[in-house]
DNA sequence: AGCACGCCGACT
DNA sequence: GTCGGCGTGCTC
């Protein structure tokens, strides 16, 4: 007999273990772990979707095994890397099992439920009247409460019953195409009888004359060559051509960018080659980390690295940030590496991203580049993982499973034997630490290549009285220089450093920051309480009326919006053309690279944003970045805002003045004193590594200690805050003396959707008996999800709010 | 999550 | 008496 374990697709704790299922003989020798299956489950009719981990031949199980009710993959679609990750991610981070076995998989493969109502008493008038014509109905969320009940009322009488339908999207993935039978003759007929102003459809048809061989085309290759869906339809209508469904994707016909070659490397960047490709070679899994300066060339060293790990008949696992942001980036190892290389942005569509993991599933491809998800590829015999700009949050999931893109690369490295290589010029405090420590290699590259020199930075001081003075948040010299660019016909960046719009108190005259006395981050104001407030520790305190510094009345809430920023430009320079782009602009697919393009084209002299244009952006004939407020993220209420702050103005300084022309950076700021601004301007990671260093391990933060952080929610603050504590008591039943445990407190907008959040924190060395206990506490406190309670643990967070 | 079982109040 | 409300516990 053949027994399956298997991890079924029911997300909650008490269901977070294989369950036993008996394979029929029909199905025994096709039934391999990794493979997705559809089996019974609970009592009644409940079919629902799981994952084999496992075969064995006997069972533990004391009662009845159910059998397997079918395969719905023909070939397993996780590895036994996978499987095995999903374990030690799911132990990690933890989440459900069945959770992570789904995040490793492109979305279109998550099973959707139907729940349909079959009639079993027709002649019933209730049933009559329920149905009225139709033979089946759909479950869905939309019914009625009376429909509901009047269905649960027929269910009990046996008149009707449920019948569950498992549903694999992926199979379904059909996409539009076009395709003709004329012959290039008929359509060049066909083009003779257009009229002269369907300038649309003259496109189409030479578009298909030129490349008829190419036929059936899909319809998303037409709309990157903006032919829109009407100009189709009309040419359908027309007879010249006909749409079909094709369900395999042919290679994109459209865009392929330029083929680019191998650079000459500089000393440093040939340096840092050899030691990877030695790895490479050697199959060692060793980390490096690249700390190199902003135009140092890492770029061109992950490349060639890449190239050497393909050369060896490997593959290679790129990971960048965020990565519809970067196509700079994208083309460049598109352009090395053609059709080698699989893509998967954020903006791909479901289907095309499954497109993409099968390309890579079924070893198509050698080279993946991909935002964080991407570290799950499917990618077999991996001999190099890379993640560029390795300090970025985006890196780390903030839903569950809660993991960190560089913790699972780090995994897959040691199973694969192959080096991993972190390439940042502001690298993360925890990595810069460990190379310290000799747990990764440390690269340093110093010099921007090419003898482009750093741009010049000025800190602007907006305590000054000529500052102050001015109305609005554009400092003098900002506005003078701004002119400059536009006279000379140049480009420039405005950079609104918009994250801690949670309002935090701040002096317009001194810049004192209203903060914590016990935990050294600023306090948050608390709408719902009219009180300021600590996250770590929950220490609350009035609004001042005047600064307790300097006494003057101007203190006050800070926080500039960008559309206030863009108005203001508009006032002061009305011939610009000025370009915005927040979370507002973006919100439409494409938005991000259209507006990058358009900046790009010049079609804009001033790009205006937030955070999303500092990063990797590389625009030739920009040769200033203003930045509005340099001090907003230094004053968040996260012991990260340092870095945070030193990282941003770090990249986006990087971004004036390449090439020949040489580039301007204004920062203005309220504390013109502070290291991660000083630093940041003169491109001074070491110098700032060590002053963070310092001020970390005094407050005990990471990377001296490690954080864990578990938030309860509910819709009532008292039970919130009673669970909380009972969280907080267990803990510290088995925690040493020498960890640290804050809260429970707030978190900064305690109420979201009308409930409490509430957080405690633990701060640790080496506590062997903290895993463990959150896993009890999770256990425990399963029963209390169903009264609409929400534990969530995470591990390392990135920031605390 | 979904379902059954079981215990309670309020209706034919 | 029984219908249907929700609290509790189980699902291979």
């Amino acid at each position: 007999m053949t027994v399956a374990e298997v991890i079924v697709d029911v997300p909650t704790m008490q269901t977070n273990r294989p369950f036993e299922y008996d394979v029929p003989s029909s199905l025994s020798e096709v039934v391999e772990p990794g493979m997705r299956v559809e089996v019974p489950f609970g009592r009644g009719k409940r079919k629902i979707q799981g994952f084999v981990m496992k075969l064995k031949d006997t069972s533990n199980f004391k009662g009845k095994l159910k059998p397997i009710d079918r395969i719905i993959d023909l070939r397993p679609v996780l590895s036994s890397e996978m499987l095995d990750l999903s374990s030690w991610l799911a132990d990690r981070t933890y989440s459900f099992q069945i959770s992570c076995l789904q995040t490793m998989l492109p979305s279109v493969m998550r099973a959707k439920y139907h729940q349909m109502v079959m009639p079993i008493d027709n002649e019933d008038t209730e049933v009559k009247q329920l149905f009225k014509d139709q033979d089946s109905l759909e479950v869905t969320s939309q019914m009625s409460d009376e429909e509901i009940k009047l269905i649960n009322h027929l269910k009990r009488q046996s008149k009707v019953e449920i019948e569950y339908v498992v549903e694999n999207k992926a199979n379904k993935i059909k996409r539009q195409a076009i395709t003709t039978n004329l012959n290039p003759i008929q359509l060049r007929e066909k083009r003779s009888e257009l009229r002269s102003n369907a300038k649309a459809q003259l496109k189409l048809i030479n578009y298909m004359i030129d490349n008829l061989d190419k036929m059936p085309v899909e319809l998303s290759v037409l709309a990157d060559l903006d032919i829109n869906r009407a100009a189709i339809k009309t040419a359908e209508k027309n007879n010249i051509l006909s749409i079909i469904e094709v369900t395999k994707r042919r290679k994109p016909v459209g865009i392929t960018p330029e083929k680019t070659t191998k650079m000459d490397l500089s000393k440093e960047q040939s340096d840092a080659v050899k030691q990877i490709n030695q790895a490479i070679d050697s199959e060692e899994d060793k980390t490096f980390l690249i700390e190199g300066v902003t135009g140092s060339g890492k770029t061109e060293v992950y490349l060639q690295t890449i190239d050497r790990a393909i050369n060896k008949n490997k593959t290679a696992l790129m990971l960048v940030p965020e990565i519809s942001l970067t196509p700079q980036m994208v083309n460049r190892v598109t352009g090395r590496f053609g059709g080698k290389v699989a893509v998967l942005h954020s903006g791909l569509s479901n289907g095309e991203r499954y497109d993409e993991w099968t390309r890579i599933e079924n070893g198509s491809v050698q080279v993946v580049v991909g935002a964080r998800s991407a570290v799950f590829a499917p990618l077999m015999n991996i001999g190099l993982i890379i993640i560029d700009e390795e300090h970025e949050a985006s890196y780390k999931q903030d839903d569950n499973p809660r993991y960190h893109a560089r913790d699972v690369a780090l995994w897959r490295a040691k199973r694969h034997n192959c080096p991993v290589v972190l390439g940042s010029a502001t690298p993360s405090l925890e990595s810069r630490a460990r190379a310290q420590k000799g747990v990764y290699t440390l690269i340093r590259m110093k010099k921007r290549i090419n003898q482009h020199p750093l741009p010049h930075v000025q800190i602007v001081d907006m305590r000054d009285a000529e500052n102050s003075a001015v109305k609005g948040d554009l400092s003098p010299l900002l506005q003078d220089k701004l002119w400059r660019v536009l006279k000379r016909k140049e480009q420039a960046i405005v950079l609104l450093n918009r994250r801690g719009y949670s309002s935090f108190m701040m002096c317009r005259e001194c810049g004192f920051v209203l903060k914590c006395p016990n935990c050294d981050v600023s306090l948050t104001y608390h709408k719902d309480l009219g009180k300021m407030k600590c996250h770590y520790c929950g220490h609350e305190e009035e609004v001042p009326q005047i600064c307790p510094q300097c006494h003057s009345k101007k203190i006050g809430f800070y926080g500039t919006g960008t559309q206030n920023i863009e108005r203001q430009l508009n006032e002061s320079f009305s011939e610009a053309r000025i370009l915005r782009m927040d979370v507002d602009t973006t919100r439409k697919k494409g938005a991000h690279a259209k507006i990058l393009k358009q900046f790009g084209d010049h079609k804009a002299d001033i790009l205006l944003g937030t955070q999303m244009i500092a990063k990797g952006l590389d625009f030739p004939n920009v040769t200033l970045v203003g930045v509005i407020n340099a001090d907003t993220t230094l004053s968040l209420s996260d012991y990260r805002a340092s870095e945070r702050t030193f990282q941003l103005l770090t990249q986006a300084s990087g971004r004036a003045g390449r090439a020949d022309k040489p580039g301007n950076v204004i920062i203005q700021t309220f504390n013109p004193d502070h290291y991660a601004i000083k630093d940041a301007a003169v491109q001074d990671y070491e110098t700032f590594y060590n002053q963070e260093m310092y001020l970390r391990h005094q407050a005990n933060y990471t990377p001296y200690y490690f954080t864990t952080l578990i938030s309860v929610s509910h819709k009532d603050e008292g039970q919130t805050l009673k669970q909380a504590y009972w969280i907080k008591r267990q803990l510290s039943a088995v925690l040493s003396d020498r960890a640290i445990l804050l809260g429970p407190s707030p978190t900064m907008i305690s109420r979201k959707q009308n409930k409490y959040y509430y957080q405690v924190i633990v701060k640790y060395k080496h506590e062997p008996k903290l895993h463990q206990k959150l896993l009890d506490i999770l256990n425990d406190t399963q029963a209390d999800t169903k009264k609409g309670f929400n534990i969530a643990i995470d591990n390392e967070p990135q920031h605390i709010d």
